[in-house]
RNA sequence: GGGUAGGUAGCGAAGUGGUUAAACGCGACAGACUGUAAAUCUGUUUGGCUCAGCCAUACGGAGGUUCGAAUCCUUCCCUGCCCA
């Protein structure tokens, strides 16, 4: 493998970077892997504890390909391990602990997932528990006493937790310390994560030059917003975009982000060109072009990309069948009902086919007048529904079902 | 070990014996409007039923006092802070 030109190199690796620490030895480090022909070992932890990847998640996966498309190795590592510890992150309160197996089974759907970005030449997937579950206590002493208890403070979540009182349990603390030792393992030269991770990065810094290595250089990427536009994306706020969301939920999350979010979309999860992105951004603000329709070119965008050409145009002519036009989509999931439902009611027909989670539930759509069949709106919470023919039920805005008998 | 403050619905946070299924904010959901599942406005937000009403559960767990408890008592669990 040639490797590009360093300035070339330095050109990729900035675009969409918001920080790297530090810059002048990450280009040392290049040249020497340009005099050696030596890749760079460039790591990237992935947390198990969530085993859907997101288009946030894509931002860093992104730049990892970028890495490997220079001809550098990427190792990612899994965090069985540490996932069963529980980063603290931008967290304030303590994270559920994993088991080993659960977080063994996370790692292996992760890993499916981060395929759809990353390329499979130059990959190297390590699991942390192959060093971490070895070491004595002896070891993890001796690693603790490499670090202070002020050291750690300095992180905005633990001092802001402490000083508020919520509970910061030890092992959290050693969580960083235990990411550190994976860059000590692998002997990374650089650590990719998003700027939230800025800390966790820099202690494996320390540690690894504490154990005689070369200090690895760490980059960040931007912390993309959920589609709430207020929140970091993330499954447990639930304003997620899934890598494997099918094509028409995909499009259709994307049309729900707030408009003064597309030229971050654009950049961060499109990958959009600089250029190309300025562009729409003025067509906005300068020419009165709708926002709608740079969302819909966006959504178009990503659905390409983890989807296909044809299955983007497809979200499109859904999106706007329904929502546009408000007509019925094309394909309607069907639920058959057990032959005996003679006597149900619309509340008893909705919660059995799990449109609804509960009758009380059922009845409060409604009477909101949320509720459609064969696009008829339904009042009468108590009506009796005949299915000798199919019926079309849609409730609230996006959920359609085909109910029929057996 | 001693002292002290707490644990309330998805989250944050009121309520300190009686219309309290529990204020308020956020979130979520629905409706209206639209340019869209943006924004804005309105409404809803425990479950069941013989359904404009009724019943059952619910304020860390378990008991108790009382006609009546999230509110008082006992005990247990969990957390913060201060002192040792």
């Amino acid at each position: 493998m040639k490797f590009p030109p360093i300035n070339e190199q330095m050109d990729m690796i900035r675009f969409g970077a918001m920080e790297i620490i530090p810059e002048d030895e990450l280009v040392k480090k290049l040249e020497k892997s340009l005099k050696n022909n030596k890749p760079l070992i460039i790591k990237l932890g992935a947390d198990p504890s969530r085993p859907d990847l997101h288009i946030g998640h894509a931002v860093v996966l992104n730049k990892m390909r970028q890495f490997q498309d220079l001809g550098h190795i990427a190792t990612l590592i899994i965090g069985d391990f540490t996932g069963m510890i529980g980063d603290p992150t931008g967290r304030n309160k303590t994270r559920p602990q994993l088991t080993l197996e659960e977080a063994q089974a996370n790692g292996i759907s992760y890993l499916e997932q981060a395929n759809l970005i990353l390329s499979k030449e130059r990959l190297q997937v390590r699991h942390n528990s192959e060093w971490l579950a070895k070491m004595s206590f002896r070891e993890v002493i001796d690693l603790a006493s490499k670090y202070t208890i002020a050291q750690l403070l300095e992180r905005d979540d633990f001092s802001k937790r402490y000083k508020e009182g919520i509970p910061i349990s030890v092992h959290e603390l050693l969580y960083p310390l235990a990411q550190a030792m994976d860059s000590v393992a692998i002997q990374s030269d650089v650590e990719l994560g998003g700027t939230d991770q800025k800390f966790n990065l820099l202690v494996g810094r320390e540690i690894q030059r504490s154990y005689g290595l070369e200090p690895q250089c760490i980059l960040t990427v931007p912390i993309l917003e959920g589609i709430d536009g207020v929140e970091k994306m993330s499954k447990s706020y639930n304003n997620y975009i899934a890598l494997t969301d099918s094509p028409d939920e995909m499009f259709g999350k994307i049309m729900s982000i707030p408009d003064v979010l597309i030229t971050r979309y654009l950049l961060y999860a499109a990958f959009a060109p600089m250029a190309e992105v300025e562009k729409i951004k003025n067509s906005i603000e300068k020419e009165g072009v709708n926002p709608r329709d740079a969302k819909i070119d966006l959504a178009m965008r990503i659905v390409e990309k983890y989807h296909s050409k044809e299955a983007s145009q497809q979200a499109l002519d859904h999106f706007e069948k329904i929502f546009k036009h408000k007509e019925l989509p094309d394909e309607i999931p069907e639920y058959v009902m057990e032959n005996d439902s003679k006597d149900l009611n619309i509340q008893d027909i909705l919660v059995i086919s799990q449109l609804c989670p509960s009758k009380k539930e059922a009845k409060r759509l409604i009477e909101q007048g949320g509720v459609y069949i064969n696009n008829e709106k339904q009042t009468d919470p108590f009506a009796k529904i005949d299915l000798s023919e199919p019926k079309i039920f849609k409730v609230g805005k996006r959920k359609f079902l085909k109910i029929k008998i057996k």
